[in-house]
DNA sequence: TCTGGGGTCCTAGGACCC
DNA sequence: TCTGGGGTCCTAGGACCC
């Protein structure tokens, strides 16, 4: 039996829920109406497009293209701060409401969900709960969503793409042909600004070339990558709607610098605060990390990444830390101006039960006493309640750049 | 005043083992 | 004398997504 699935694409999402939200808090003004995008803080240098109303996509303003650049396409445009508190409650009434309608709900992104439908369908046809949804979600939480409609997750997230906003497609098989294949390659899930030059290249231009080329010929040329894109094209995709929770496989911070800095004392105290941050989220997950990988980033954009695993797993401030450390130093090359420090940990594990360790006593255990001392507090008084005397905290980092 | 931050998955090469 | 062939684990980097 065919599955029935339902993609949900909230429209602009993190745009449309500021706009609610600042309708709710009494402002004149629908922020949708107007040329306006959600940004970063260009004094923090994360100054790019997170989202945009209708008015500033017809400027030509994309998402991800600096703010400097969207202010030159657009002089009027108007710009708003993101924040995601708000934006995880508008997500979760969005969940809410489709839980109505199935328990099988995957939550692909903060704005994204994929819903099962296949035995929740109750004598209705799939494309009348598409429209019930769009519908009900712009009447009852005041934003719009995109609907796709077909027959496996692929489909439908093709489709929820076509256009926008407040609308309802399907996508059938016999519909491949004529919707989906006389889209360029680029409008494709997965294939990227990498992937797309490659497949320009050889004379492969819309979805539908690439669904009538050789599989194994792009198998041979981008291996695994080039089958998944001949199945894409082709509209096949079996997997299953993931309904149920499911742990993290990484935890990861990461901070873009006010300031390119080289010295690396003040490398240490930000891969100290970035650890602490990683660890604490790590214990939140109830979770313990294999491996620990720091990144840099240069202020010329060169990335570079070491990893090291643990001889045992861990989830303690200290030896994350510790780590993290020697990996920073194994990296770091003097007079390099860094622009990004991150941490991340890998390869996490539910327990450290079945480790095999050489001692019976646990010799994290004071570490572990002080981690969760440190992690009451913050999570009775927030997570700032507690900071460390060595930190080189956001304020300070501000007036290293005044004193530019 | 250029260029975020959070993830997942894959690949290629080296080390090491039998 | 002219150099196997599997397999696993680990690391660095890259591609893609929202």
């Amino acid at each position: 039996m065919e599955k029935q699935i339902l993609h949900v694409d909230v429209n602009n999402a993190f745009l449309s829920w500021t706009a609610v939200e600042m309708l709710k808090q009494g402002n004149q003004i629908d922020i949708r109406d107007i040329p306006a995008i959600i940004g970063g803080d260009e004094s923090k240098r994360s100054g790019i497009v997170l989202a945009k109303s209708m008015k500033a996509k017809e400027c030509g303003i994309k998402t991800a293209d600096t703010i400097y650049q969207a202010r030159i396409k657009c002089p009027n445009l108007q710009i708003f701060p993101s924040n995601f508190k708000i934006y995880r409650k508008y997500s979760n009434e969005l969940y809410n409401l489709l839980l109505e309608y199935t328990d099988k709900i995957e939550r692909f992104s903060i704005d994204e969900c994929f819903l099962d439908m296949t035995n929740y369908l109750r004598g209705d046809t799939l494309l009348n709960k598409g429209y019930e949804i769009n519908k009900r979600v712009e009447k009852e939480l005041g934003f719009t969503v995109n609907v796709g409609v077909a027959n496996n997750k692929l489909l439908a997230k093709m489709a929820s793409d076509f256009t926008k906003p407040n609308k309802v497609h399907t996508l059938w098989k016999e519909e491949i042909p004529q919707k989906m294949w006389t889209l360029p390659i680029s409008e494709l899930f997965m294939l990227g600004k990498k992937t797309v030059p490659k497949l320009l290249n050889m004379q492969i231009k819309t979805i539908g070339d690439l669904a009538k080329t050789e599989k194994s010929k792009l198998e041979k040329k981008f291996g695994k990558h080039g089958v998944l894109m001949w199945e894409y094209a082709n509209g096949i995709d079996n997997t299953e709607v993931k309904y149920l929770p499911e742990k993290p496989k990484c935890v990861g911070n990461s901070v873009t610098l006010p300031k390119n800095i080289s010295d690396i004392n003040k490398l240490e105290e930000i891969v100290l605060t970035i650890s602490e941050q990683v660890a604490y989220r790590l214990r939140k997950e109830k979770l313990y990390a294999n491996t620990v990988n720091v990144q840099l980033r240069t202020k010329n954009f060169e990335d570079t990444s070491h990893q090291k695993k643990l001889p045992e797993v861990t989830n303690t401030t200290k030896q994350i830390y510790l780590t993290a450390k020697e990996l920073l130093h194994e990296m770091y090359r003097k007079g390099q101006e860094i622009r990004l420090v991150g941490v991340r940990v890998d390869n996490l594990v539910e327990s450290k039960e079945n480790q095999i360790s050489l001692f019976d006593e646990n010799k994290d255990e004071k570490q572990e006493k002080l981690d969760k001392v440190i992690d009451t507090l913050r999570s009775k008084y927030g997570y700032d309640s507690v900071t460390r005397a060595t930190k080189m905290d956001v304020e300070e980092i501000v007036k290293l750049k005044k004193e530019e």
